[in-house]
DNA sequence: ACCGTTCATGCAAACGATTACATTGTGCAG
DNA sequence: CTGCACAATGTAATCGTTTGCATGAACGGT
């Protein structure tokens, strides 16, 4: 560590002037007059002088610092919930620290939301312990929610949103209709398992325990739902399938594929999130599209608001589209 | 801010020990006697004491942050490489910053340089002014390189990978073959393309200019090679397409697709990256394999070992595999 | 009984900024 | 000419830790 940087002391021996009024120069110009202000100036450049962002914090009580705990970081779909968050911070002079919650300690990941390590919380992820984050930074939850904690939340109509697929499959004429579903415990396995039921319901149909498979949302998931499948008889098993993420939807129909059955001629699929790439498949798929960029960048300005002091905890729901591409259509006569 | 948060003096005076002998306890419990240890410990939970970051790191003169830049948080490729990073620093006690190169102003990137911001750097992007990371945080480069810049890289060969695609390709029997390249001005851009001209050569062929696109990366623009492909005339046209990442080549392939071809039967594709995606599409995606998990790893480890002292600044360079799928086949006869 | 070690602890000065308060100088009204 | 308001600057305390140095107690060897 170079020894040798210059601190403000040192600016305001070559100027003629005290530190103070360094410091004015640096957060509050207006405060000095116009001859010491480019006196000062002409100090900084010459002695290269950078300011010191720790000392500042300290003096300030503030870390200048947001952390972002993300269930997994390798996972596209929170990459891009992430950008959007970037994006917001950036622009306000903020920080941003990610943690994956995979893994970081229990511990660790409580210990983030210290003041004197960040200023505010995004959470994107669940699962944390709301007992712990009681008390401390202020949080703002995306995506899922914290069943328990009084945050606001940045999300979709999870129960709506399944609507939307079933309703469509069913208006192709589906009536035999099965759901993949991410990991038991998950506050969205949950939410978007009870849209499919209720929209199932209310179109006077049922979803049979046998056609609920629970998924873990990655691809691998959605393969082995298409095994047990494709186990079934071809006469009683569901003509459609809606996916809680589109990975699993195409690890379902990769392996169905594979098998030489065709999508969407024996089973119309429709996924979740509208990842990239789904849209450029054979065939591309029918998938209810979330607004990911908007996600985080609404959390971002959120927690801000918040450290601002705006006190609202109300949640911020987004809206949804389905969207209809190749991968969906009447089942077989 | 809450303005209670106990310090360590309040700490020392509950254990009615000095503030000298409380830091002791937390960074260097050996040097105390077991007896107040175990006093200053207890007048830690009592007050709900947490050390304040900010503080020590003024004090030792360093941040604990190690920031990451990265083109485009939103590309999967990116993402994973970031995990890899998370992992080790979260190990090692350092935080992870994250900035988004594509949406940062060049002076705020080259602030993150800055001692005081964080102790060291990792680019993920080739594209920084070698001058003005000088004299600041030690750095490390990873998958591509910055030109001038002394620093620790650790990325693959992509003359030998782009070598590997051909290599797999003339092998199959195709003659013609054609690169989509990323953009120009990026260091893998040009590496690759040189290695596709280089394994060609070797076999006594040659990249007409007229089969070298340039793409950028995305899936867009492996959809705008395939229009240009497919407006050539069917007999002179490359049998065989090489692309610089996976996206590019499914989007060649969704639009080749589209316009009634088959894969490989009338083209065969070769992709870059193994995105984890690409293996579940159909077809399946021949494409080069990059350990980027491992990358990121590497890349934060051989930070790790410049903080602590190491000077060596020699490449790590990591292997690559050909993973042979469904995409290439030999030409049609 | 004396003296040099060693061990445990306290005192106070850093780390590098910010800012409440004090001080000085200037202009202007009475 | 006096006094008051205000603008520009300086002085020094402060943010919460760490750590070099000093101190004093305990101990063992002679």
């Amino acid at each position: 560590m170079r020894t040798n940087r210059p601190k403000i002391s040192d600016v305001a021996r070559v100027a003629g002037v005290s530190t103070a009024t360094v410091s004015r120069v640096l957060s509050n110009p207006d405060l000095v007059s116009s001859d010491t202000r480019e006196a000062v100036q002409e100090a900084i450049r010459a002695t290269g002088y950078r300011l010191n962002l720790a000392a500042r914090n300290l003096r300030h009580r503030r870390t200048g610092s947001i952390v972002a705990l993300v269930p997994n970081l390798a996972n596209p779909f929170f990459s891009e919930i992430l950008s959007g968050i970037a994006a917001v911070l950036g622009e306000a002079g903020y920080n941003l620290l990610v943690a994956d919650t995979c893994r970081t300690s229990a511990q660790a990941l409580i210990d983030y939301a210290e003041p004197g390590r960040a200023d505010g919380l995004i959470a994107l992820d669940g699962r944390l312990p709301a007992e712990e984050l009681k008390g401390k930074v202020p949080v703002v939850v995306a995506c899922e929610w914290i069943p328990g904690l009084a945050a606001p939340r940045v999300k979709i109509d999870n129960r709506a949103a399944a609507g939307l697929a079933i309703d469509h499959l069913v208006a192709l004429g589906h009536r035999r209709i099965g759901h993949v579903s991410g990991p038991r415990g998950n506050v969205l396995t949950e939410a978007r398992i009870a849209g499919t039921q209720d929209a199932l319901a209310a179109q006077g149909l049922l979803l049979a325990p046998a056609d609920l498979h629970i998924g873990d949302f990655s691809l691998s998931s959605g393969r082995e739902a298409a095994v047990t499948w494709l186990a079934q008889p071809a006469a009683t098993r569901p003509t459609a399938m809606f996916f809680a993420s589109d990975p699993m939807a195409c690890g379902f129909i990769g392996e169905v594929q594979r098998h030489g059955l065709k999508v969407p001629e024996d089973v119309s699929v429709v996924g979740f999130d509208d990842i990239e790439l789904v849209a450029h498949m054979s065939p591309p798929l029918t998938t209810i599209r979330q607004p990911r960029h908007d996600i985080g960048r609404l959390a971002a300005e959120r927690l801000l608001a918040r450290l601002k002091g705006e006190t609202a905890m109300d949640d911020t729901l987004l809206p949804v589209d389905l969207v209809v591409r190749g991968s969906t259509a009447a089942p077989a006569a």
